[in-house]
DNA sequence: ATAAATACTACTAATTCTATATACTATACA
DNA sequence: TGTATAGTATATAGAATTAGTAGTATTTAT
């Protein structure tokens, strides 16, 4: 399972992508819009912010705006910041690899084997989709 | 993240396909082989038997064994057992669909239309893999 | 300069999940 | 009848998740 914070992460980007060419908006705006605790959003767009995927400007009239281009930014790299691991066995991990304790033979492991099957499957879809692309896929359902 | 339980689940159920034609195994030789903590493997094992996927034998020379051919064991269907949803988001779950709480519209949710895109990719591998299949695995990686 | 708006930081807290243990019961076999 | 085994229910310790509270720092507008 997507934790809440990932998902509130996507949903923040998703509304700064489509607010691209205006002026940054307010944490309380977006949590407000998108109907998220507003310190908890804080807390996860300082660590978007963090990663470089926001600008922030203090004070009056400050908020946050996307720091790149929604195309560039892919679910994956979101995900591997807020929730961590891809996989679903931390011994077919990627970035967050994991022997598993009970583990005798790795490398002859037939579960391990198939959710790196599975790994790779999630991978190639969140690795394929934009910010911008989960904006696109938006406007296509509703007018469809 | 798989849990502990769902891979212990699957351990499991490997090592009682690998005996399938012989007598009943017991937990605790389970356990010791798999290195799973043995009171939490009871449990998993009721789960399992509660399912239908096991028999079990109480008294002495009891123990547990396969209920099916391991050919008709998919790993779908122990996820759904142990885990619960194979979706990353409640919204995109087939058995286990839950409405997200902030959500406004989600018929036009670009983030859920992904995550059903992931789900199903996730959930073809998974009831296409039997308990047969894992073991199979295993020997071919043995050998190569 | 002052006040208002806002992001930033640190700490705390409730709740849920995970992984396991404890204790007891029921059943089968020898 | 004793022993080995599964069955069941409950408890628990620890971690992770999901927030909430309180206060600080910085910028902008007046």
């Amino acid at each position: 399972m997507l934790s809440k914070k990932t998902k509130y992460a996507i949903k923040a980007l998703v509304v700064l992508g489509k607010n691209a060419d205006k002026p940054p908006m307010q944490i309380s705006k977006i949590a407000e819009e998108e109907r998220i605790p507003k310190k908890f959003l804080e807390q996860i767009l300082l660590d978007l912010r963090n990663a470089g995927f926001l600008y922030s400007k203090k004070g009056a009239g400050g908020g946050y705006s996307l720091n790149k281009d929604p195309k560039d930014i892919y679910l994956v790299h979101i995900m591997r910041i807020t929730d961590g691991p891809i996989a679903m066995v931390p011994c077919a991990s990627l970035n967050f690899y994991h022997k598993c304790d009970e583990c005798k033979q790795e490398t002859s492991c037939g579960i391990r084997d198939v959710f790196i099957e599975v790994r790779d499957a999630t991978l190639k879809i969140l690795s394929e989709t934009s910010i911008a692309d989960v904006i696109s896929r938006e406007s296509s359902l509703i007018s469809s």
